[in-house]
DNA sequence: AAGCGAACCTGGCTGC
DNA sequence: TGCAGCCAGGTTCGCT
């Protein structure tokens, strides 16, 4: 479910309700996500008061009145659903309020003074949440992160001078979460598919001798950028599970140019899309408009 | 030392 | 209907 995109629209659509409040209290299910929860996890939490919702990354960073910082990450099946004082009801972001025997894997809640409560689901456990105190940047989850893909920092420049010299396929150099901070699999196939580039060629294409970005580079970083804010306004991606309230499948992913797509014609030139594995992931890609 | 495959965990879909 | 096999949005670890 989610990369950046996904991550973005869930802030959104629970910034309104999140913000401003403190939480009342702190349930927790089981012991741990992919890690376990940290010491007295639910006791810090309540009493503060969440003052911005923000997203770093694939992260969800919930800043606390007392200075530390909640982050969460959803893994790939995290998602969370609010619920109202009066009864049932979604977040703008548009998610399915879980019942019946997903309920097993509602492993968070967190009720708020402002009569709202928040529920985190996740069936795979790959989630995880954890308090941070002081700097973020020296934390061992966020030193070392790449650039955030919709900041002026990233330019072809600064990918350039990452990627001169790297054999690494394209594919993998732009899932490197220390790269760029965001992209997954369904974003670099897309952004790959825009600027042309076959998921296959070498990372150092993007590079010329003395480092400086070649023409695919600038291509590369505009289609990155273009990807991600369609997605973005498209209120996420939407693979089968990330289905609306109104039970309407999600919205962008009538414009995946190929992810997914195995075997249907190109939308540009109409020749069978292609799957292949690289690192143990799909990436499908044209291979006519892809070189 | 970069780069790859496996591992973590569960559910859904396909095909026999 | 049952069951085996394969696939899935992410990240980390350990072996070349």
């Amino acid at each position: 479910m989610p990369e950046l995109p996904e991550v973005e629209t869930v802030r959104r659509g629970l910034a309104p309700f999140m913000e401003g409040a403190a939480f009342t209290r702190v349930e927790l299910r089981r012991a741990n996500l992919r890690f376990p929860f940290p010491e007295r996890f639910a006791e810090r939490l309540v009493g503060r008061r969440i003052e911005a919702l923000d997203r770093r990354a694939k992260y969800l960073m919930a800043r606390l009145d007392d200075g530390a910082t909640l982050a969460m990450h959803l893994g790939m099946t995290g998602r969370f659903t609010i619920e109202l004082a009066g009864g049932a009801a979604n977040i703008p972001g548009d998610f399915v309020y879980q019942t019946g025997r997903n309920a097993i894997h509602d492993h968070v809640l967190f009720a708020l003074d402002n009569g709202v409560s928040v529920r985190f689901n996740d069936a795979r456990r790959f989630g995880y949440m954890t308090l941070i105190d002081g700097m973020l940047e020296r934390h061992p989850l966020f030193e070392g992160i790449g650039v955030e893909p919709l900041s002026n920092e990233l330019t072809p420049e600064y990918l350039a001078k990452r990627a001169a010299g790297k054999i690494a396929p394209l594919k993998s150099f732009l899932l490197d979460q220390r790269v760029i901070a965001g992209l997954g699999n369904i974003y670099v196939s897309e952004a790959l598919f825009r600027a042309g580039l076959r998921p296959t060629r070498p990372a150092a294409v993007l590079a010329t001798k003395s480092r400086a970005p070649t023409a695919a580079c600038e291509r590369l970083v505009a289609a990155i950028l273009v990807v991600l804010e369609e997605a973005i306004l498209a209120g996420g991606s939407s693979l089968r599970d990330f289905a609306g309230v109104n039970g309407a499948p999600g919205y962008f992913q009538h414009t995946f140019g190929v992810y997914g797509r195995t075997g249907e014609p190109c939308l540009q030139c109409g020749v069978a899309i292609e799957r292949i594995v690289q690192s143990g992931r799909s990436s499908f890609f044209c291979p006519r408009c892809q070189r």
